[in-house]
DNA sequence: AAGATTTGACAAGCTAGCTTTTCATTGCGA
DNA sequence: TCGCAATGAAAAGCTAGCTTGTCAAATCTT
């Protein structure tokens, strides 16, 4: 599932491992999610888009849960 | 993790079979979702909100995500 | 250019999400 | 009241999400 962590990321200036930290996962976690190798937990999702006052929806394609 | 789903299917006066069917999962699958066995999936998550029309937000309680 | 930070990637292992199957219970229409 | 639809629940099995650890490559910083 396609999301905009990276570009976010960039935007606030953190590293993979400084978001892992706020959301509470691990670094390889957040570079997997990034890179696609697999979609994060509902929880985890919520978080991430916490992290970056934005919804669910804002942060990850949802387009991709129906193809 | 909570969530309005009973609610909103009771609305819609579907089964758990019916919204089972419509978003692709087994039927056991929304009755464990229902009774918060576990949390969707978060493709699952956004198929679940497109069903009833509404967002994630709208329908999953992300407060149980930072508890 | 050297050193430090960041990122990508892989392996092995554990847990959560989802499956099929099955059975018991509940509630409702004929 | 009989039968059927709907729900709850449990087991066993597979895959996805996440972990720690490690290493190499890329990118800053100075």
């Amino acid at each position: 599932m396609k999301n905009s962590i990276r570009l976010l990321r960039a935007e606030k200036g953190w590293s993979q491992a400084e978001l892992a930290d706020q959301v509470g996962v691990s670094r390889n976690s957040v570079n997997s999610i990034e890179n696609g190798k697999f979609d994060p937990s509902l929880p985890l999702a919520f978080r991430i888009a916490h992290a970056f006052g934005l919804t669910v929806e804002e942060v990850f394609d949802k387009e991709d849960a129906f193809t």
